[in-house]
RNA sequence: GCCGCUGUGGCUCAGUGGUAGAGCACAUCCUUGGUAAGGAUGGGGUCGAGAGUUCGAUUCUCUUCAGCGGCACCA
């Protein structure tokens, strides 16, 4: 039979040979580092042998699909070192995640990090063992009633639940063995040692909060020990930008337990807040917004009209005054549409434009709370566009270049769409629902960008569109929102005037570009490792003095300065300039003007700006221009 | 909400069954120094909260609150 290599050589082997006698008929290195054989894009375990030909590719560690391997070995691994460490504890699921890998685990008594250095160690001597790793194709009830005589009842659940027919593949590694598709290293020496156990968390079984909670043991894995290093490393400088971390450092807003999940902002924190808010209001008014500002409180027979009280009234803060119960809003949505009934709306008014950047509260379980990233208390830069159903396309499309332009102001330019449709749990006809989801793709598909479906994870009220940006490390946010909704304007009973005389529904699309302000603040202060964008920093220029008799001349400059409207502060402290230097840099400072006898004599000042050594005397006109020019927010 | 871990001055952290310590920060003084930490002195903590065990608890136990890591949730 004939093979053909990926470089379009073609060569005819015997049948029967293995990926491994392949590979060391190449080269003997080749065959060391690999970890698997694609046959026609078929990932088989190095020692099957082969009874077909086609094209065929050599997958070492160093292959993406190779490193899978290697993680989902590194399960495997973990799992025999557990059962032999602990041989009461009931084994579930090990699949690979990003950089590496975890295993579900159930047992009485939990186990804690201190195990780790034991189970390592464990994981480390069955490397050393080179345990062959042998593929066995079993019987459907000779697994189950296998797996159950052992005590596995996780495992024989999963057996049950795999449809008819299916082959049941186990793995058996030394005394180990386990269910699992496959493929994997020929033996356990293949793993090497660049793993590491990293924590421990409980995940419920599949999933679901109804069933028990197991034990999660998360490791990470690669292909050589630099990897793993420069991984590790990675995460250290993760949190060196984690926004919790920085907001403290840079007193930029806190927490604290009286208030779970509601922020107290500090003058640089709220600096940076009112900043963005204003960028926003800057580019709405462009776009023909208004604004508005509705009650934070409003009486639970509005959010029953609503149907936020059936479908979240849990998730809504609740205060009883003398007979009344009000409810704080969760949104900003069915306020607007009080406004929008004032008066006789005409087919004239619409689009009808309205922002608000209102607060908002819901009472997120304790568990999710996370810095400002989760919140119970926060501001949307929220609108709603009330307009007739074929606008819906022509709005949304404009939404998005709006939005796609905002996200480029910040730096965002890698930004996914994920289309939503409708949920189990929702308001509003079939029929309704249809026209929702049929205009809101016809925009999508309108506005030229990549979409992926997101099946049943739309709004109760209607479809969404999600918009998710991937930071400066990577990470993946979703900030921006579209929905599509019939719904509320009809329990509202919003209506208008049309051409013809006759009232009609609007629709209303509810919007967001960056989402909650605090969530937004937070995803930057990361992205930006809290240097953000000059326009954005609370304090754009210090002005620092040598000597105390520059102290005059340093003032002067400073009141220039935000004479010019800039950010400017003084630093008159009785310390070194070094010292200074050090301490405005630690706070990310990016202008320092520094100003001696010297400057002061001649009404100059010399730059330093962060990140650099360079210093630069100028004049003082010349340097407020340029920090006026460095400093301009996008229009 | 669920599982696990954590909670000591403003921050980072050490420590102990006999009511606490470091560095940084802060204050005062000396120093007027030219681009990432000058020196001296000093103030500051009922060890998250409540209960229990104990002659005695910051230390051990329980409860509770909050935070952290996940899971579930995210209109």
């Amino acid at each position: 039979m004939q093979i053909e290599f990926p470089d379009g050589r073609i060569q005819s082997i015997e049948s029967g040979m293995t990926g491994s006698d392949i590979a060391k008929s190449i080269s003997p290195s080749l065959e060391k580092r690999a970890v698997a054989i694609a046959l026609n894009d078929e990932l088989k375990d190095l020692n099957v042998a082969l009874t077909t030909g086609g094209k065929i590719r050599i997958i070492t560690k160093d292959d993406p699909e190779g490193l899978e391997i290697l993680r989902h070995d590194a399960a495997h691994v973990l799992a025999e070192a557990i059962k032999e460490l602990y041989p009461e504890t009931q084994i579930t699921i090990g699949p690979v995640i990003e950089h590496g890998f975890y295993y579900d685990i159930h047992r009485e008594k939990p186990l804690t990090t201190d195990d780790f250095d034991a189970l390592e160690q464990r994981m480390r001597e069955i490397v050393d063992r080179n345990e062959p790793i042998q593929r066995e194709e079993w019987d459907r009830n000779e697994a189950i009633k296998f797996f159950e005589s052992i005590g596995e009842k996780f495992k024989a659940e999963i057996i049950r639940d795999i449809p008819e027919g299916q082959v049941i593949s186990l793995y058996r590694q030394g005394s180990f063995i386990d269910l699992c598709r496959g493929p994997h290293l020929p033996s356990t020496a293949r793993l090497g040692k660049a793993f590491k156990l990293m924590k421990l968390a409980g995940a419920y079984w599949r999933g679901d909060s109804k069933n028990p909670m197991l034990q999660r043991i998360y490791g990470t894995a690669w292909a050589t020990e630099d990897q793993l290093k420069q991984h590790l490393h990675m995460l250290e400088e993760a949190e060196k930008r984690d926004h919790r971390k920085l907001g403290r450092e840079l007193d930029l807003f806190h927490m604290q337990e009286e208030a779970p999940g509601s922020v107290f902002w500090h003058p640089k924190g709220w600096t940076i807040y009112r900043e963005l808010q204003n960028y926003i209001r800057r580019r709405i008014s462009k776009e023909n917004y208004v604004e508005v500002n509705t009650p934070i409180m409003v009486d639970r027979i509005l959010w029953e009209a609503s149907g936020h009280w059936e479908k979240f009234h849990e998730n809504m803060f609740i205060s009883e005054t003398e007979d009344k119960l009000f409810a704080m809003k969760p949104m900003n949505c069915p306020c607007h549409v009080q406004i929008f009934r004032q008066g006789i709306k005409s087919y004239r008014d619409l689009p009808l434009r309205m922002a608000e950047f209102g607060c908002c509260h819901r009472n997120e379980p304790s568990g999710a709370l996370h810095g400002l990233m989760r919140v119970r208390s926060f501001v949307q830069d929220d609108a709603h566009i009330f307009c007739e159903e074929d606008s819906i396309t022509s709005e949304t499309k404009a939404f998005c270049d709006l939005l796609m332009s905002v996200y480029k102001d910040f730096g965002f330019t890698d930004v996914r769409i994920k289309f939503s449709d409708r949920p189990e749990k929702r308001a509003g006809t079939d029929e309704i629902w249809d026209k929702a989801e049929g205009a809101l793709m016809e925009a999508v598909k309108a506005s030229g960008l990549e979409y992926t479906l997101n099946p049943g994870e739309g709004a109760f009220y209607g479809p969404k569109l999600e918009f998710v940006l991937r930071d400066a490390i990577g990470r993946d946010w979703q900030c921006g929102t579209l929905q599509v909704d019939f719904v509320l304007p009809e329990r509202l009973d919003a209506n208008y005037i049309g051409s013809d005389g006759e009232k009609h529904r609007p629709v209303m699309l509810h919007r967001a570009i960056l989402g909650s302000i605090e969530r937004f603040f937070g995803i930057l202060i990361e992205n930006y490792a809290g240097k953000l964008p000059l326009w954005l920093a609370p304090i754009q220029v210090v002005v620092a003095t040598v000597v105390e008799s520059a102290n005059a001349y340093a003032k002067e400059v400073c009141d220039v300065l935000k004479a010019e409207g800039l950010r400017a502060e003084v630093d008159l402290r009785n310390e070194k300039i070094s010292y200074k230097v050090r301490d405005l840099s630690v706070q990310k400072i990016q202008y320092i003007a520094v100003v001696g006898a010297k400057e002061a004599d001649e009404k100059t000042v010399s730059v330093r700006q962060l990140g650099s050594q360079d210093q630069t005397v100028m004049t003082l006109k010349n340097f407020v221009d340029m920090m006026k020019q460095n400093s301009a927010a996008p229009a």
